[in-house]
DNA sequence: CTGTTAGCGCTTTCAT
DNA sequence: ATGAAAGCGCTAACAG
């Protein structure tokens, strides 16, 4: 046993267990061709060595990396946290490794992540991007018959895994209104930066014209205080609810109100969108529209990696929509008419 | 120019801008060792072929492979996801890509992780183990001399990145007794199961012995709900402040106290420990201790990339401590004697 | 300044 | 069932 090598090779295990290299190789890599004997001996060689097949050699030889790229905005937003939980998870349950970039919401960003991930041979990619029809990153992965999965985004041209928030949208203004809400306004990031925000505005509006209601929309960069939303909700005819694009969003809604010594939700309704896990150990509970975040990640590995074995390109066909849920929190009131029995807390 | 080809090699490059491989190779490597007459050609052939080297082969060749493993406990706590923002940060301005594995506080998934990330040839290590002092893996990587650093953990025989939570939390309880609180409790996850827990432990023992009060702590597992917490402080001779071993335990904490019909910060304060910057945004404002996180993620990236280019291996000398803050929101009520002007919100 | 060439460690025909 | 040998794409001597 020798251990001044810094790695052993299937040279080492070879020599040690007596046998040639290839009958090393196919130890890890169809055992059942190998006789029991020879096996044994390697395995013993393997472990005393403490070898490791090398991933980069393996890769160079095969084509194949085991590596998803992982493309996203920020881990700042606890959204995109829980679903690379999700995504590291599965990944490392189906053997695959990941290598994650964030994008901070920068379109060039995109790009280059892309570059870095095609260049370090991903075998596959998982992204959520700024606009999935005007992405050359996309383009380029196409054309490379990388296959790839879009997390959050919705569009026609790729296979996306996400939630119908359209739909949820507008059902939760339904819920608001028949609850008794008139003036239900929208608080919203830049629309233009994200389709996710842009299908949640469309819900909202599909919902308040459904409700016979007049529609209100205060968009804010991301980044904006909470003074920016107070300043907006500081009048007289201010809304009784306000449903906020994203759960960030909502928690700074609800410290405006505070500010603005407004009690929520007895002045004012918050709901959020996103379901960060988060939400639960508020006080009170932030009402919001639960995406399965992690579920969501779970998905995604799940399609590229059946397309991986199955060396299938990916469409639009293999879509995949998750279930969305409320989730009945303090933050809401239901004024005449609650949906569901009680609220949390 | 062909496009059929999946991945261009330096040999069709180099064919294309009519040079040897060797040339192509320096263009990408050496720059400067090559004519600028040839440089151009190179540039342009591989441009037009969309030529990027491939890191496995080079990484194969060189023995470098410019990855940087990260291992954490999960990406659900917001301060691991945090300091993963960080470090992802900085790796990709060093030109490194990361890939990170969550152990789930799991020991036996901190040894995995850390032989994947060895076999994938990671050139380095940022980690965050559950007890540095008794971590086989920690040998396995002295042994290979692979360099790493710990993020958050404490030990004499190890590098650290971290802040001084000892002192922080003895410096807390100081303020909290001096503006007029005794009973002061500490609500801690499992000690045994994390070192950040204890040396927090550690420091509030500290701080309470030297305002000579009495310590008294609660033990709540990792998932504990908030009623947990809730049947601990119903009592007549309940504590005035709770400090929290970290931020999310600190939600928890305020969500008992509501349930129990305690305003928070009259009725009874709460402090959380870590900063995540969500906490920001809450109402009240978590009070808390601030840990630089992406901050300690850019610190551990610089002290590994640095130890590679330099071929050292690192040690405990290599530690960094980060200087911690207090966050004076409005969860913390200082009785009499308030530190800082005034508490945020 | 440039080209030739030998491997990095592995998997995989193709023989045996 | 096993071994010999080729070669994945790249970089770094070494020669010129």
């Amino acid at each position: 046993m020798q251990c001044n090598r810094l790695q052993a090779t299937v040279q080492d295990v070879a020599r040690e267990a007596q046998v040639s290299v290839a009958t090393v190789s196919r130890v890890f890599n169809h055992p059942d061709r190998v006789a029991q004997d020879a096996r044994r001996r390697v395995e013993t060689a393997a472990r005393t060595l403490g070898y490791f097949p090398n991933a980069s050699a393996r890769t160079l030889r095969t084509q194949r990396s085991r590596v998803l790229g992982i493309v996203l905005p920020t881990l700042l937003n606890p959204v995109f946290a829980e679903c690379l939980q999700g995504i590291a998870r599965s990944a490392t349950a189906a053997g695959y490794s990941i290598v994650p970039l964030t994008t901070e919401y920068d379109l060039a960003q995109e790009e280059r992540a892309v570059n870095v991930l095609m260049a370090g041979s991903a075998d596959a990619m998982i992204l959520v991007v700024s606009n999935p029809a005007s992405s050359v990153a996309l383009q380029r992965l196409d054309a490379a018959g990388t296959p790839y999965v879009l997390a959050y985004n919705r569009h026609e041209g790729h296979p996306c895994v996400s939630v119908d928030s359209v739909a949820a949208v507008t059902e939760l203004v339904g819920r608001l209104a028949r609850s008794g809400h008139a003036r239900i306004a929208m608080v919203s990031g830049q629309l233009a930066a994200s389709d996710r925000a842009q299908q949640r505005h469309r819900g909202y509006v599909a919902g308040m014209e459904a409700a016979g209601l007049q529609p209100q929309l205060l968009e804010i960069p991301f980044d904006a205080p909470a003074g920016h939303i107070q300043a907006w909700i500081a009048r007289a005819d201010r809304p009784t609810a306000l449903i906020c694009s994203n759960d960030l969003i909502a928690l700074r809604a609800i410290q405006a109100c505070s500010r603005e010594g407004l009690a929520v939700p007895r002045d004012i309704s918050i709901v959020g969108f996103d379901g960060i896990e988060l939400g639960k150990d508020l006080t009170p509970v932030l009402t919001t529209v639960v995406q399965p975040n992690e579920e969501i990640g779970r998905a995604a590995v799940e399609i590229v990696t059946a397309a991986l074995a199955a060396g299938r390109k990916l469409s639009h066909a293999d879509s995949r929509w998750l279930a969305w849920s409320f989730r009945d929190g303090g933050s809401c009131a239901w004024a005449g008419n609650p949906t569901t029995g009680r609220s949390a807390v």
